[in-house]
DNA sequence: TCTGGGGTCCTAGGACCC
DNA sequence: TCTGGGGTCCTAGGACCC
C-alpha cells in the first residue's frame, strides 16, 4: 500500500495572527518576540512577517539587530518595523482551530508544533484527490481564520515535509517523483542537517543531495553513526517513519536569561523559585504525580553553559524536594567558577 | 549590543548487575 | 600470562527543530 502524507506549515503563524487582530498594522513590517528595548533588548525574532523580511530580518535573529535594521529603514523614508511580544495562549486556539479543520478530512494527523501538521491521505488513493482535499483544507483555513498556509504532498513525511516549504507562502505542492525533485536542492532543506553536519559535508564538497547521494553508507556511517545511515536514506528520498498521533511529554522546564548578567545570590535563588514553582504547576497540570530526575542549567557571560543533573532512587512528589535539589545543583555549577550568569534553567524528566 | 525558550534525540564513559 | 561480555542506568554535553 502506498502512503500519501501531507505537511501543512502556517505562513510566517504569529505574525499573521498579529496581522489579523491589529487591522492597523495591515500592509506593515511586523516582528514578533523579544522587547527590543531601543536597541538594549534580549532576545531573538520569534516571527517576521514577509514584509518584515524584506528588511533582512528572520526568526532567530537577535532583537537587537532586528531593531538596527528597522532603525536603517527609518532613515532611508521606510516605514519602521513594529515590535509585538508573543501571546502563546492566543496562538495556541487558532492551532487547536487549524488541527479541528484538517481532522474534518483526515483520521491520522500529528501535530509537529503549534503551527506544523502531518496528515494521512493514503485514502484518497490518487496525488490528484489528495490534492483536491488540501485545496479545501487551505480554504477552509483561510475563511475561518484568514491565514494561509503551505502544503506539501508526498510518499512520505520526508517529502512532504520538504515539499511544503518548497515555495512558501500559500503553495501546495505535489511530489511525484522524489528523487528528481531532490536532486537540486541544498543539503540543508533535510530535517536534522544543520549548520555543523552542513559544514562537514561541505567540507568534503557535498552541497546538493545529488552529491550526497555519491556517498555510500559506510562512509556516512563513519561520519556520523547512526545519522549517518538515516542521512543515506533521507539523499535518497526514503522515510518510512509514521504519523505520531499521540506525542508523550518526556520533560518539562523553563529557563530565564536576565536582564542584565549577574551574581546576585538573592535575586538568582528568587528566580529559580519561580522557575520550580511553574513548573510543577504545569507538572500537575499535565496530570503527573512523580517525577525522577531535576537537570540545572548555568549559561555564564560568555555563553559557557554547564548543566548538572541527579536522579532520585524513589520517584518524588512535591515542590519542596524540587526547591531543595534544584537549588543544590545550581550552587555547585555556579561555585564552579567566578563568571557572572546570564541564564539559569530548570527541567523535571522521568515523569510518571 | 551578539546569541530566547520550549523541546527531542543521540553519544560516550563509568557504574553496576548477572 | 591474563585482565569476559552484554545490558541498562546515570550523567554531561551537543546537535537540531520550531
Amino acid at each position: 500500500m502506498k502512503r500519501i502524507i501531507a505537511h501543512l506549515d502556517m505562513d510566517a503563524f504569529f505574525a499573521a495572527i498579529e496581522e489579523n487582530d491589529n487591522p492597523e498594522f495591515k500592509g506593515k513590517p511586523i516582528v514578533v518576540g523579544a522587547d527590543p528595548k531601543n536597541g538594549k533588548g534580549r532576545g531573538v525574532v520569534s516571527t517576521a512577517n514577509y514584509k518584515a523580511r524584506e528588511y533582512g530580518i528572520h526568526s532567530g535573529m537577535p532583537i537587537t539587530e532586528a531593531w538596527k535594521l528597522s532603525e536603517n529603514a527609518k532613515s532611508q523614508g521606510k516605514e519602521g518595523v513594529i515590535f509585538i511580544k508573543p501571546n502563546f495562549e492566543k496562538y495556541e486556539l487558532v492551532s487547536h482551530s487549524i488541527l479541528s479543520i484538517i481532522k474534518k478530512y483526515s483520521q491520522f494527523v500529528e501535530v509537529a508544533s503549534i503551527d506544523e501538521f502531518y496528515f494521512d491521505l493514503s485514502f484518497a488513493k490518487s496525488y490528484k484527490k489528495a490534492k483536491d482535499i488540501c485545496l479545501k483544507i487551505k480554504k477552509e483555513i483561510k475563511e475561518r481564520e484568514r491565514l494561509t498556509c503551505s502544503i506539501g504532498i508526498g510518499p512520505n513525511k520526508l517529502i512532504a515535509k520538504i515539499a511544503s516549504s518548497y515555495k512558501k507562502p500559500d503553495s501546495l505542492i505535489v511530489i511525484k517523483n522524489p528523487q528528481k525533485f531532490l536532486e537540486n536542492l541544498s543539503i540543508r532543506v533535510i530535517p536534522g542537517v544543520g549548520p555543523k553536519t552542513e559544514e562537514i559535508l561541505n567540507s568534503l564538497g557535498v552541497f546538493k543531495i545529488k552529491d550526497l547521494q555519491k556517498l555510500s553508507k559506510g562512509e556516512l556511517y563513519k561520519l556520523f553513526g547512526k545519522f549517518g545511515l538515516a542521512l543515506y536514506e533521507k539523499a535518497r528520498g526514503i522515510d518510512e517513519s509514521p504519523i505520531i498521533e499521540e506525542h508523550e511529554i518526556k520533560s518539562i522546564g523553563e529557563q530565564i536569561t536576565f536582564e542584565k548578567d549577574t551574581r546576585k545570590l538573592s535575586y538568582i535563588y528568587d528566580e529559580l523559585e519561580k522557575l520550580c514553582k511553574n513548573i510543577y504547576k504545569r507538572f500537575k497540570e499535565e496530570g503527573f504525580d512523580k517525577f525522577k530526575t531535576i537537570t540545572v542549567t548555568v549559561r555564564f557571560k560568555d555563553f559557557e553553559t554547564k548543566t548538572k543533573s541527579f536522579t532520585f532512587k524513589k520517584p518524588i512528589a512535591n515542590l519542596e524536594t524540587l526547591k531543595l535539589h534544584s537549588l543544590r545543583l545550581l550552587m555547585s555549577l555556579i561555585n564552579q567558577n567566578k563568571k557572572l550568569i546570564r541564564m539559569i534553567g530548570l527541567r523535571i524528566e522521568k515523569l510518571g
